[in-house]
DNA sequence: AAGTGGTCTAGACCACGGC
DNA sequence: CCGTGGTCTAGACCACTTC
């Protein structure tokens, strides 16, 4: 008897597929019944051991709960914390109709402290990429992104008042975004923000700035915001 | 042949603590290989599964890294990131002098939008404690911190401009802390701030409004602080 | 080729939960 | 009580890395 069926994909994965497949299908809500290890290895034809694999591994990523002697079910839907959104997503989460104006758009050399951050020379060419964001009619936001310029040529030509930026990075470059390290503190706004925010001179304002890493580790974007106070409050979760 | 040893403790936890004594004693390091699942299954003699299972577990762990076909390797020392620390764990990792300057510490009964927080009606006993947060000679926060007077009493006697509070809490309560919500925007300072934070009037201030957990899931503390500009900066990893 | 982790079998006994 | 998950055995073959 073969001990692994033809198929490359091992037992346990297709197992969790079809158990995956049958909670995104609605038919297992959470906290229902998932079948247990003798069920699943007498359905799959395997063994004990295989089918446990499978369900220990799917606990393991919070899909399902296993509660010894009383059998295994499945999780409320996982709640991602501290989760890296554009401002695209984040708006349209809150259900909210936005709008970008582009101040400008296109190559600059002459930003050492940028170019550092990316470990590039002092004078590499950097996409300079600068907008307003409005939520409904109001500015809320002044963003400014650098991106080097010799990866991602591609993108000068993509119009990003329509696009999102994430969007564009993914589908055009191929470049999957993984996390971004950010540093936040208060300001104040000067005449020229005043003015582009509709905010009075010298407002208090959020300022985030953070770099934006690939799935390969490379320092991808590096983005400024200045956040309008009371229009824009950042949540996170904190772990012991 | 017994299934199992005497002990209560299964096979692979022995397994798994015999490798992390092995690390924390410095005798393996970072990169270093650790035994294979062949060696370890002879060592304690157990089965190759048994071993695996201690392998597998300390990798989704984070200890180890395994390579197939390689080996297992002890994994670089885990870096945390949106870490909860006490003001005094943060000032302490930045190696700074600290202190505190109590304000107010007492009994408060009418914060009914505090107690709503916490679950409770809202003229519950709520523990209040203003603090003015210096480092060095600089003060640099003010933080205001509400717990529920009835599960905390043990507090009110204790000196918290000598100890942390999450020490105290742990120590004098047994109440272990997991996880804070926290809220995060810009305002400014009014004459009273400025003047306890020897700041001009008007000056733009970070608050942090965060409300911390304890591992039962029980909201325990609610905490808003001020923070001066460019004395404080929040450092956070979001994930996509 | 030798050694490693990855998958798998066909059973076993134990500890726990709910009826 | 029965069914559940938790631990464990004594092997097996495969896929991969290193030499």
């Amino acid at each position: 008897m073969p001990t692994q069926s033809r198929k490359d994909e091992p037992a346990y994965k297709r197992i969790q597929s079809a158990i995956r497949q049958r909670i995104e299908a609605g038919e297992l809500k959470p906290g229902d019944v998932v079948d247990s290890e003798r069920e699943l290895a007498r359905i799959h034809g395997v063994s004990l051991m295989t089918a446990r694999h499978a369900l220990a591994d799917l606990a393991q990523e919070g899909i399902v709960d296993r509660r010894h002697g009383a059998g295994t079910f499945v999780a409320p839907p996982q709640i991602h914390f501290n989760k890296l959104l554009s401002y695209t997503e984040q708006m349209a989460s809150l259900g909210l109709a936005i709008h970008s104006k582009i101040l400008f758009s296109g190559i600059v050399t002459r930003e050492p402290e940028i170019a550092a951050r990316f470990g590039l020379s002092p004078t590499s060419r950097l996409i300079k990429i600068e907008r307003v964001r409005s939520a409904g009619d109001e500015p809320v936001a002044l963003e400014v992104c650098y991106l080097p310029a010799d990866e991602f040529s591609a993108l000068v030509d993509v119009p990003l008042d329509r696009t999102s930026l994430f969007g564009a990075l993914e589908r055009e470059c191929g470049v999957e975004l993984a996390y971004a390290d950010e540093e936040i503190d208060a300001t104040h706004s000067d005449h020229r923000i005043s003015r582009l925010l509709s905010i009075p001179g010298n407002s208090p304002l959020l300022r985030i700035r953070q770099l934006i890493f690939s799935t390969k580790g490379r320092a991808t974007v590096y983005v400024t915001g200045l956040y309008r106070s009371g229009r824009h409050t950042l949540r996170i979760r904190r772990f012991r």
